[in-house]
RNA sequence: GGGCGCUUAGCUCAGUUGGUUUAGAGCGUCUGCCUUACAAGCAGAGGGUCGGGGGUUCGACUCCCUCAGCGCCCACCA
């Protein structure tokens, strides 16, 4: 068979995926085995692949495919979130692109169009993920909208409303004037602003004097709304406006000067206007004091006919425009650049308005309660544990979370109004009819009833995922619910750490008495390498398929494990695909290498026997750090481990140590042991490469069909007793190799001219003179009680040896080099020696560090007197 | 305003309870090689005193204090 130079990752990645899907390699059901489960942190449904899914799902991957070649029952449950807000504002883009507005249509009609845009962009990212190599169950294929999560989601809400856990009333919610529903706290971010602070006069009422107080806002457009203006009880300076009422400029209207210490007296002038309608602390202080609340905002952020001015238009068109009113008045008394935070919608981006309204909530201090320990006590592990405290620091301040939404795209909330008011909690028509009917008499129809419009947030089904996934709500204790939860590993960012984690971990102890998961790797954020966050406007953002057609999908999920240590950002650079590819090239060529030799039934040589057992040494130790690399999650000192196993360790010192002269056959011995060899290896790196494993543990041997790595168990031993010596001294002998190489290149003589290597006084190799000769391309090496003349020294350990290399001996360089080294050797032992001179040293530290000590001393004593003896050779 | 984290070679990062030859890796850099597996490669080399200062200790990159810089999270100061 003939293999190509250059691995060519297309073909190859399309063939074993389908073979994989064929032969249903994928696919688990519960058996016997020990399960190993994670449910996918489900991408929109109508989203396409980013660098941040190609992370997450890359890591999720290489956990997935190492627990299945474990033996483990693996499972990875593929599916897509209906994300309420960011698909309904698409479809209502998308329609009024045609000149359709949401609101000539039906909820019916509109949700078609919500249907259509979903059959038509949904599944396109999963389809993508097959690109990547994800090894998902596609048959458990999910959405968090499809039949069984919906019935889930209504099910746990008639639950918790039974329960007394979900309330409806009217409370100070975050409005979204874009998007025209509330959200909850978590979808508001803050965001600096460089605004302006303004000086308001308000009137005194009835002053003969003509004063006036001056109060400090943002928002100069929310004074139609003030109902009173506060000043702090102790403020000194302000005491004169006790008692008094104060008029609302431009607005005409007199209110009155309330006190409370909740004001500031350092801020601007002391004095607060308080608009109970548009303001979260203004609510609290209406409340407090029995103010009237003027809602002046329509739901799109314009203004209402309460507001009596500037009415219809848009609220920040108002704050020009009021801005020049009121100086024109003379009612402004100036103006200062600010700089302030103004919470935004995670979706829409506008700034939110708080807003009075009759929402759904769910009361939360139950879950924070049920979430808390596990997470604290390690009973759920997170990876960095550092987001603990963030996650304690939430629960510790839960407030309700706001769960309905003003919108068609969702879960419609499962509450019917009465005729004559009050409604019923039910989890379908037939149900909340006969409930109705209990209440009103039994000749209510179910005409007579009407459903709540409101949608629940999308959160609110995603929290019951690892649990709705398996049937577990709606069908308690079915097996396959019982086998697969907990899941084993969740992989997210830390961005939806309050959104959706920690709301998992309440919904699976409220639903599954249980945690949802056992460990939570959190990633970091993809940015590009110059540490920006990847954005559409900045155009730093690459398309991960186009980075898998240039570099393979091996090559990029290795490029993105390169740089991905937990919990730290990722500082992308397309560099590091480059190096997955020319990896997946080196893996390919030492494959030609080793699959193009003959064999022959010739005795094995010594070398190649001491290079098999070496090698197999280490794999062994390195299997063993793997294998401990992964148990912390350290996917890439995991990956970076199995790299220079296979680059260092297996290609360039045992394939070349082995290597047969050109045309030459190889032993048999030798020749099945480097095959066993390549298949441990391969096995090692088909979490992180799974492609171009497949490929060549496909040619490796002649395999049935249906036969994959996938599921093929990796079998490399514990590390044996005899190894850590092998290996020691394999270094020895790679040490002196590199000394000769190091001779070689200084000389500038060619590898194909033999040199005679000798040992001095004594060769602690001498059972390596195969292996040196072969790697060092040396004629011989030599045992002499002095290295002769022209020749060039190095130490290994405590050993000297000299390579013979006659005229070409420059005495210059040679006296400097062991100068040098003599130098920082005599450093090295005085700093050695002051330790030990120490009593204190001697007295207090472990037996082992001072004996430890007395090695280095006398190793360094040993060396420095042979470098002098060479420096007195040279110089003579 | 609180809380958390970071600062180690040009770049990105390891460095596990302070002690394993006066700090390691990958990439990049430099030098020499097209040596019939691989130039997407091979061989060799150089490069940091661990952000600054102070302290604890026989001994600190590792613990404590402090200063500086960076980042993240939370919070109702208009």
């Amino acid at each position: 068979m003939e293999l190509q130079t250059k691995y060519n990752p297309a073909e190859v990645e399309t063939k074993w995926y389908e073979y994989w899907e064929r032969n249903g390699l994928f696919a688990s059901k519960p058996d016997g085995r020990e399960p190993y489960t994670v449910v996918i942190p489900p991408p929109n449904v109508t989203g396409i692949l980013h660098m941040g899914h190609m992370l997450n799902e890359t890591i999720q991957d290489i956990l997935v495919r190492r627990a299945r070649m474990e033996g483990k029952n693996a499972c990875w449950v593929p599916g897509t979130d209906h994300a309420s807000i960011a698909t309904e504002a698409k479809v209502v883009n998308r329609l009024a692109e045609r000149g359709i507005k949401k609101t000539d249509l039906t909820r019916e009609e509109f949700l078609k169009h919500a249907w259509d845009w979903t059959e038509e962009h949904g599944g396109i990212i999963l389809k993508q993920l097959r690109r990547v190599g994800a090894s998902c169950d596609w048959s458990r294929t999910a959405f968090t909208m499809d039949d069984e999560r919906s019935r889930s989601v209504i099910k746990v809400f008639v639950d918790l409303y039974r329960k007394g856990l979900i309330y409806r009333g009217v409370r100070m919610v975050n409005w979204d004037p874009k998007a025209k529903t509330a959200l909850s706290d978590e979808e508001v971010i803050y965001m600096e602003e460089h605004s302006k602070l303004y000086y308001l006069r308000y009137m005194v009422e009835g002053d003969a004097e003509g004063r006036y107080a001056v109060v400090a806002t943002t928002r100069p457009e929310t004074i139609m709304g003030d109902t009173a203006m506060c000043i702090n009880p102790n403020d000194p300076k302000n005491q004169w406006l006790k008692g008094k009422r104060v008029i609302v400029p431009l607005v005409g209207r007199a209110v009155p000067v309330i006190e409370d210490e909740y004001v500031d007296m350092e801020f601007g002038t002391g004095c607060l206007k308080v608009t109970p309608a548009h303001d979260v602390n203004d609510y609290m202080l209406g409340e407090k004091h029995n103010l009237q609340s003027i809602d002046i905002f329509n739901d799109d952020g314009t203004l209402s006919e309460a507001a009596g001015l500037y009415v219809g238009k848009d609220r920040f068109d108002v704050r020009r425009e009021i801005e020049k009113d009121l100086t024109e008045a003379g009612l402004m008394e100036k103006v200062e650049d600010y700089t302030n935070k103004v919470g935004c919608s995670e979706r829409t981006n506008v700034p939110i308005e708080p807003k009075l309204s009759m929402q759904w909530f769910l009361k939360m201090q139950h879950f924070a309660d049920l979430a808390l320990p596990p997470v604290m006590n390690d009973e759920i592990r997170f990876h960095p544990a550092k987001y603990k405290n963030t996650y304690r620091h939430w629960l510790e301040n839960i407030k309700d979370w706001c769960i309905s939404r003003q919108l068609w795209w969702g879960h419609r909330i499962p509450a019917w109004y009465l005729p004559q008011g009050g409604f019923v909690v039910a989890e379908n028509e037939a149900e909340a009819l006969q409930l109705a009917r209990e209440k009103c008499g039994s000749d209510l129809q179910l005409s007579d009833l009407r459903q709540d419009e409101d949608a629940l947030d999308t959160w609110f089904s995603s929290w019951l995922w690892p649990v709705s996934l398996f049937k577990g709500i709606k069908q308690p204790g079915n097996e396959e619910i019982k086998y697969y939860y907990p899941t084993s590993d969740l992989v997210t960012g830390p961005d939806i750490i309050f959104f959706w984690v920690a709301r998992m971990i309440m919904a699976g102890y409220e639903y599954m008495g249980d945690k949802p998961f056992r460990n939570v790797y959190f990633t970091g954020i993809v940015r590009d390498k110059l540490g920006r966050k990847m954005s559409k406007q900045l155009g730093n953002s690459p398309d991960p398929l186009e980075l898998i057609d240039r570099f393979g999908a091996d090559g990029v999920r290795m490029g993105m494990m390169l740089c991905a240590p937990a919990g730290n950002d990722i500082l992308f650079d397309e560099a590091l695909c480059e190096q997955g590819r020319n990896f997946c090239n080196k893996v390919w060529n030492c494959f030609r290498l080793v699959q193009g030799w003959q064999v022959d039934e010739s005795e094995q040589p010594a070398g190649n026997a001491q290079a098999v057992r070496w090698f197999q040494a280490r794999l062994r130790q390195v299997a063993a750090e793997v294998a401990d690399h992964y148990s912390k999650y350290r996917i890439s000192d995991a990956l970076m481990a199995v790299y220079k196993l296979f680059w260092d360790e297996f290609s360039s010192w045992y394939l070349e140590m082995v290597k047969p002269a050109y045309g030459q056959p190889i032993d048999s011995a030798t020749y099945s042991a480097t095959l066993a060899a390549f298949d441990d290896l391969l096995h090692l790196l088909h979490p992180f490469m799974p492609f171009i494993t497949e490929e060549l543990w496909q040619h490796l041997a002649d395999r049935a069909g249906g036969e994959s790595i996938m599921v093929s168990p990796q079998c490399i031993a514990a590390p044996a007793d005899g190894d850590a010596a092998l290996i020691t001294a394999m270094e020895l002998v790679k040490q002196a190799v590199s000394g000769v190489r190091s001779v070689r290149a200084a000389k500038n003589i060619s590898l194909r001219e033999p040199l005679v290597l000798e040992a001095v006084a004594s060769n602690p190799l001498a059972d390596y003179t195969e292996l040196l000769k072969k790697m060092a391309g040396l004629a011989n090496v030599t045992l002499v009680s002095a290295k002769g003349e022209g020749t060039s020294a190095f130490l290994v350990g405590t050993t000297e040896y000299a390579v013979e290399i006659g005229a070409l001996i420059d005495t210059d360089t040679e006296i400097a080099k062991a100068e040098a080294e003599l130098k920082h050797l005599e450093g090295f032992l005085a700093g050695v020696e002051k330790k030990l001179a120490n009593e204190r040293f001697v007295q207090n530290a472990p037996e082992q560090v001072v004996a430890l000590e007395r090695k280095k001393q006398a190793d360094a004593i040993a060396k420095i007197a042979l470098l002098r003896q060479t420096l007195a050779e040279l110089r003579k």
